[in-house]
DNA sequence: TTAAAATACGACTTTTTAGGTCTTATTTTG
DNA sequence: CAAAATAAGACCTAAAAAGTCGTATTTTAA
């Protein structure tokens, strides 16, 4: 299966909305009630997006998030890789996990798969957060 | 996460294996126990392969698999929605759940996420099976 | 004609991941 | 100091992926 998950579509459906308030602070529950998106599971996110300065905070009463690089600097591949960590497509192509995989010495197409990770990885790393507005 | 299944793996590894053994019969237990893939599982895949004509089989003492299409004639993409079935990469995109996602008035990423979804479909379409020989 | 070995098929269980919640801290403003 | 926001981690739940079990059917050959 190839898919994108919620938290991505979270994530860009945040984006979208912070960008379209321009340079104003927007608070998480701003954001979930218009977006209908549950409220504890955004704020995780955004604290991601906020640890790659993809978003910058202020805390407090008055606080929120606004946008801290441009949408169009933002790669898709990159939002990935800040919300859900490594991507490959398959376990053995995870950095974090190679070698755990009981089909190495059988396996007959890690490289073949390997290109198509490229590919697909391409695909992502060239689609912007702006071409989403 | 963009990511191929188990299934997908296995599927490829026993076409593989399948188009090594030319026009020999090879039977589910040979590629399971070659490739270190579960039998029971692999079993099932080669028969949903067999649905489509991506493979021949033959029942009986004898019996067991051998090609049907050509591994140049059978699309990443066709390999995928034979074993997974539908493939949108986000709920709201495949054919049996649309009108079933709750966001669909506030969702404000509909028409990009769709062309992402037709850009990895294209690279899933043009790489075919043959590539990973 | 029956035993063995293969495919065929559906129900079931287990494991893993995604999705979501709860709780508690910390920060900031009025 | 109260209120309202971010910050963070543990926890729970639901869904999907991965794998198993049981049984039927087909075919060959002794």
């Amino acid at each position: 299966m190839v898919r994108l998950t919620k938290k991505i579509e979270y994530a860009l459906m945040a984006l979208k909305y912070i960008s379209d308030e321009c340079d104003k602070i927007v608070t998480a529950k701003q954001i979930s009630e218009n977006l209908n998106i549950p409220n504890q599971l955004l704020a995780k996110i955004l604290q991601k997006l906020k640890k790659e300065k993809i978003l910058e905070s202020v805390q407090g009463i008055k606080g929120g998030y606004k946008l801290g690089k441009k949408l169009n600097e933002i790669s898709l591949s990159f939002l990935i890789e800040t919300i859900e960590g490594d991507m490959g497509i398959v376990d053995c192509l995870k950095t974090d996990r190679q070698g755990e995989c009981c089909q190495t010495d059988s396996c007959n197409i890690k490289d073949p798969i390997n290109q198509v990770q490229t590919e697909i990885y391409k695909v992502l790393k060239n689609k912007m957060v702006s071409d989403f507005v």
